[in-house]
DNA sequence: GCCCTGACTGCTA
DNA sequence: TTAGCAGCCAGGG
């Protein structure tokens, strides 16, 4: 497949598609976008959301695989994460980890993920 | 093209 | 169970 948008683009193109209420994992998006190894640059991606940006993508339902907020930025501490997500209904426990059983994301398959890379804006465009 | 950075991961101790 | 560490990869200088 090809496509013409940077791999950032294309991070938050799939973040907007996580539902409200649920999570997904750094490494589940690297490996939708075809690129298993990539966690850390998609965590790098959602760093890179201007707080206008952030306004429009839930950037708060990516958290890293063991079930827990990683977030490392100056706007938003771990617990800001927790609590927006509180908020939508995901539960996390008392050493703040959340179940991917239970508030995890299914995901998009490779098809669907095509047709929205090449069909979908983002909310600025 | 080389080097550094980062909201990650998996393995080892 | 927690901590450290090396590999990971796209962008930017």
């Amino acid at each position: 497949m090809r496509h013409n948008r940077n791999f950032f683009e294309k991070v938050w193109l799939i973040t907007l598609q996580i539902p409200r209420g649920r999570v997904t994992w750094y490494g589940a998006i690297a490996e939708m976008l075809g690129a298993p190894g990539a966690a850390r640059t998609v965590g790098w991606a959602l760093g890179a959301l201007t707080p206008a940006q952030a306004r429009a993508i839930p950037w708060q339902r990516v958290i890293n695989k063991s079930g827990r907020c990683s977030i490392r930025n100056a706007e938003h501490a771990p617990a800001d994460q927790q609590s927006r997500l509180e908020a939508e209904g995901v539960i996390f426990d008392a050493r703040g980890y959340t179940d991917f059983g239970r508030f995890g994301w299914s995901g998009l398959d490779p098809d669907e993920v095509d047709f929205l890379l090449a069909r979908a804006r983002l909310p600025w465009e």
